[in-house]
DNA sequence: TAATAAAGTTAGACATATCTAACATTAATT
DNA sequence: AATTAATGTTAGATATGTCTAACTTTATTA
């Protein structure tokens, strides 16, 4: 199977992300999650379409299929994952996160998300709960220089 | 001045990297660099020529303007930084942070750069030399648990 | 239910970015 | 210096992805 383009990739997540919320998902709910017009998710629907990963009768809602689902969320867990990363431990804000992640999962590789989801994960299970190397690092972005009490920690 | 596509940045970028180890730079050059076959370049080469960024005589050397190398720079700076976080924080092969760096240095905030900067940053100037919690991190990675150790460490 | 509004579709234009094949210029070599 | 090789350019094709304007279908409502 080809690769989706960033853009039929785009328009595939929508899709999902749209149903999570919404009992149906309409040409125009896309056109709005996208910021597109509508003759292009039409064109996109039916590029999807021809692929098998997405259902669309004429005039009617659009589905994902088994196999247009299945990518459909793992192109979202990588969403949900560089968000993540970003807002937690990078201390990103939420808006700017979340357009980094609208961009860059479309890129990353395998290799960097894993190690990516394995830091996030390393800070999740900390033994002593929220890292202090992790709040000196939010120190330093304040403040420009790490704090003083460093060897102190336990 | 309108933002540069990905791909003119690329070029750009291409012919800032080139001219770090060569004397000259020569349409073959950044086309061999790129992979792309020479007409694209030679198109691209003019569209950075009427932006001012880039002057190329007909059957000449490619050379970039004060502007151009300006922003060329701040491209592969990018580049640099975000490979060395993905490199020397998260890990990741050396192949791949190149190939990530490329992609992602089109895209990433300049929030999420500076994050990124200040976290390589906190990383090269922790007072005690080469993080406790990142060795930590990589007998993680390595073994998929936590060392059991940590609260013993200095 | 007839008229109107909302949503969806089609056709065709346009921009970007790439390519191949043919041609032009410059550089190297005999 | 003439020939050949290397490099650069032009023209035209193709693919993607978007748009506007005109039209069609479906849904709403007066």
């Amino acid at each position: 199977m080809e690769k989706l383009t960033q853009s039929l990739e785009d328009y595939l997540e929508a899709i999902y992300v749209i149903s999570l919320t919404s009992k149906v998902v309409r040409v125009k709910d896309v056109a709005e999650f996208l910021d597109v017009k509508t003759p292009s998710v039409v064109d996109a629907v039916g590029k999807l379409s021809e692929r098998g990963l997405v259902v669309h009768e004429k005039y009617g809602y659009l589905e994902l299929t088994d196999k247009g689902y299945k990518i459909a969320e793992e192109v979202y867990d990588k969403h949900k994952k560089i968000y993540k990363f970003l807002n937690e431990i990078l201390g990103v804000s939420t808006s700017t996160s979340k357009k980094d992640a609208c961009n860059i999962e479309h890129y990353i590789s395998k290799e960097a998300m894993t190690k990516m989801i394995k830091f996030s994960e390393f800070v999740d299970t900390y033994p002593e709960g929220y890292p202090q190397w992790l709040k000196d690092f939010n120190y330093y972005v304040k403040h420009g220089r790490h704090p003083e009490n460093i060897s102190m920690e336990k």
